[in-house]
DNA sequence: CTTTTCATGTCAGGACTTTGACATACACGG
DNA sequence: CCGTGTATGTCAAAGTCCTGACATGAAAAG
């Protein structure tokens, strides 16, 4: 090498030892787990992590709660609208300002919520405790810079 | 707290300080990134990731591919059709031993793999160099481990 | 005031992925 | 030889997610 490019890193020649594949890996696990954990509790991922972030912050709109989540306004509308079937949360009809509507939780919103929890927080910590415990605060900034990085 | 549980971490409150919060967001930005780019080249991330694993490893099977790829032998079989009809992979009809069919990609499938490679390996780069890069091995690992602590 | 710009909610269509199910092919132990 | 178990490929149906598009409401710029 000695070729003297900004990144000095030697591109890995297998792609499973490319940071992008371990990242999709774990990524995938835990989509898969999480996924196996709500649906005793009938609810999917986009569902739980809609119910979360509505918990922390009340009165979230459609949009936000579609950047909240990683997903399009559209995917989330189809989320929100399922929830509200499910009777787990509530929304106006109408407002008179502007056009987002804020949503919230319904009291068995709260409940559900409050069921599912204890299972994803069980496996947030079974992935928290496989690394190094000193290292934690490390990888939550790195991955920031990494999402950070590509989104720029 | 103070209550002997084995895991030591206070359980984060803030949701967004979580680790499965910050793995999902990064894998999101980085699906994101990828499908733009792949875009261009008239791929989609799976598509591509079928492409990049058969050309390292030929004559994958439809179910090893999925493996390979983190999705069920069902998608995988919708990918290597799509992949099969644009020419840019050929599988046998039938095969004397066993059930697999291996398949394996064609000139214009090395072609477009080559083509499209450039664009992912950079975004690649770039999540890469946005880590200390004494910590780079780290953090695979680290990858790894979650990995492997979820769907164990 | 009017026009432009932007954010939001929603509809339509298509692509992707999953769960569930079934049939086939091989390996093993009876 | 035959049943069991495992692995594979495939079909069907449903759910999820995306891109593209349109209309509404508000704010900023002219």
């Amino acid at each position: 090498m000695h070729d003297g490019t900004p990144s000095s890193q030697t591109p890995a020649a297998d792609v499973t030892e490319r940071l992008g594949y371990r990242l999709k890996r774990a990524a995938a696990a835990l989509r898969s787990a999480m996924d196996r954990a709500l649906r005793e509790y009938g609810l999917t991922v986009p569902q739980y992590a809609c119910l979360e972030l509505l918990d922390q912050r009340p009165g979230l709109s459609n949009a936000e709660l579609a950047r909240g989540t990683f997903v399009t306004r559209q995917s989330m509308n189809v989320v929100l609208r399922g929830l509200q079937d499910a009777g787990l949360i509530t929304r106006p009809a109408t407002t008179d300002r502007g056009r987002a509507l804020p949503a919230h939780l319904t009291k068995e919103g709260h409940r559900r919520l409050a069921a599912a929890r204890s299972a994803v927080y069980a496996i947030d910590q079974r992935m928290t405790d496989a690394v190094p415990e000193q290292r934690l605060a490390e990888i939550l900034a790195d991955l920031d810079h990494m999402a950070a990085a590509l989104d720029g």
